[in-house]
DNA sequence: GCCGGTCCCGTGAACGTTCACGGGAACGCT
DNA sequence: AGCGTTCCCGTGAACGTTCACGGGACCGGC
């Protein structure tokens, strides 16, 4: 008998009663506390390990000062990109004496709302990437702050920090024209709707007078077998393309890669410039030109402003809110 | 006046008595309840806004089923190697529903123990990498079971998952032998100690006559940059070596890219071989050969012995706690 | 013998939320 | 009119810990 459903969980009472002690005491001991005796602190110890006591972080932490935790939601952590965002965040929380709890949503749009509905009793605010709805994205963080990165939010519910990547963008383009390219096509995200790094791209494309035709712009996955494969159909339509911008790095890599096993050299007979200015653009051969933008700082300012929001402290100003995108210049372009 | 120290947290008391509702009632509001009129719950909604309430997550947390957190401590997320054995945790962890907070100690011996201390009243359980002694690391995990990572634990206080990359590496080196090499560098680690990896190198390669003088061994940081500074240290001494296995794939592929500066072809002037067998391997040019190890069943493995050992239930034998480690052949060698 | 001090320990109270329960009001039906 | 239902809402209690306070035991000095 006695065998309930739960087996309860053990407190810092059932301590306390084995060792004969008080709670007050047996939470000394555990907390290396200066008033008390050494032989009852080893009494009580012993206790605890045989009883298998573990204390419930609520109950301390209901009573203990603050430690903020911030929920972060990424698509794919394997995806580099995510994870130097995620290594500057984490670096940023750090330095504030923060926690950050990294939730990985494998890129599922019904991955988000779980998450988020599992995350509401954990954490006090929320950052990340979204594809969801701000109407699904409030309905499922009730009362707590949340950035979104990525993209500018409609509502004033939410924050977020965007990217702004139209001056890289033009300063990529202008350096492919000033090398002579005019047929420059296009890897983009082979999302919903076009991307806005496309719209950039085709408006710094005709200040230059180059009309790009939609048949120039592949569609691709994000990984780099997709930046491959949309390389390979850009090239089975318009062999004579001479110059590529990817959606970000890790297309273009994958564009890299399949050019090789074309037999084009780059930036020879194909440049390639990418977007996202990944560390991982230096180890590839030739190394990656991108438009580069700082991903720490990224991570940094969306910790920066989820600490505003959660201290009611003047949150950061939209113009605050953007990180710019600059070209670097590398091997590939 | 009135304008303490601390600005006293706004509770669901203050927002009850400024709706004119009682607690339960706000409670509902807030969680999306049935029983509860449209008109009061839009009413609690805006006063809780208007006094920006945020529930307290302990609080939540003490009165509401559990939900494990184990916290993940890693070196370096920006190593790819702990970045797919973290994304390997994170997605075992929440296959159980569990949360995991990341934590980065930036390489630090120091910072793995401030982490330790502040992760105390966070999680349930700690997995990851660490530099620090088993005694130190006691004595900050008070009561909290502990799964190390890439290490054998001396005291039955901690749990670990171990690589055996002994019968990989042997693959390694033959192959390598089978190729007709017999001058193999290696470049190691540049901890403190030998590595384990080098001890499994120089065993094998003595089982084919080949006796490996210390000067054929650099020391590399766990860079891109220190795997091409130890190769280039190597090549200065040594112009005459044919093959070098590393101790892992990050220092390899910063051998692939030294190699290319240096105008060597891999692999007809230089094979090389890493260790971990990173999805990384095979971006690069020529695709990295490696003895691969299974990261993110290593990360489900160590998760999956932190459940029992939170849970109660019987852990994983220590033959079980081994993740081995193969040869994966590309193009590098 | 009294007093001050040190060392150790225990007792209420509080942290902020949700659950279980009870109960009033309004409505429909017989 | 009486009764059962449905819809809302509020009141104690509980979760497990630490903090503030009080108090007994013991020691040393005058």
């Amino acid at each position: 008998m006695s065998s309930s459903t739960e087996p309860r969980r053990v407190t810092i009472h059932d301590v306390a009663r084995s060792a004969g002690v008080s709670r007050q005491t047996v939470s000394r001991a555990l907390n290396d506390k200066a008033e008390i005796d050494g032989s009852t602190k080893q009494r009580v110890l012993d206790a605890a390990r045989e009883l298998g006591y573990r204390p419930s972080r609520f109950a301390r932490g209901l009573v203990r000062p603050d430690t903020t935790t911030i929920g972060l939601v990424v698509p794919d952590l394997l995806n580099p990109f995510f994870t130097e965002v995620a290594s500057g965040a984490l670096a940023a929380a750090r330095a504030r004496g923060w926690h950050v709890v990294v939730y990985d949503t494998a890129g599922d749009a019904e991955q988000e709302l779980a998450t988020l509905r599992v995350i509401g009793s954990q954490v006090d605010a929320v950052v990340g990437y979204f594809s969801r709805s701000e109407e699904d994205l409030d309905r499922f963080t009730p009362g707590i702050p949340v950035v979104l990165l990525g993209r500018d939010p409609r509502t004033p519910r939410f924050s977020g920090i965007s990217v702004d990547g139209e001056d890289g963008v033009r300063e990529a383009v202008a350096h492919l024209v000033g090398r002579g390219h005019r047929r420059i096509g296009m890897l983009d995200d082979d999302g919903r709707e076009p991307s806005i790094r496309r719209t950039w791209f085709l408006r710094a494309a005709a200040e230059h007078g180059i009309a790009v035709a939609p048949g120039w712009i592949a569609r691709a996955a994000q990984t780099v077998d997709g930046g491959g494969a949309a390389l390979a159909s850009l090239l089975a339509a318009h062999p004579d393309v001479t110059a590529v911008f990817a959606f970000n790095d890790v297309i273009a890599i994958g564009a890299l890669r399949e050019a090789r096993r074309f037999g084009l050299r780059v930036p020879d007979d194909l440049a390639v410039i990418g977007f996202d200015g990944l560390a991982l653009g230096t180890l590839v051969d030739p190394e990656l030109s991108s438009v580069a933008i700082d991903t720490r700082a990224l991570g940094a300012l969306a910790v920066e402003q989820t600490m505003r929001l959660v201290t009611g402290a003047a949150p950061l100003e939209p113009g605050e809110l953007v990180v710019r995108a600059r070209l670097h210049l590398r091997e590939s372009a």
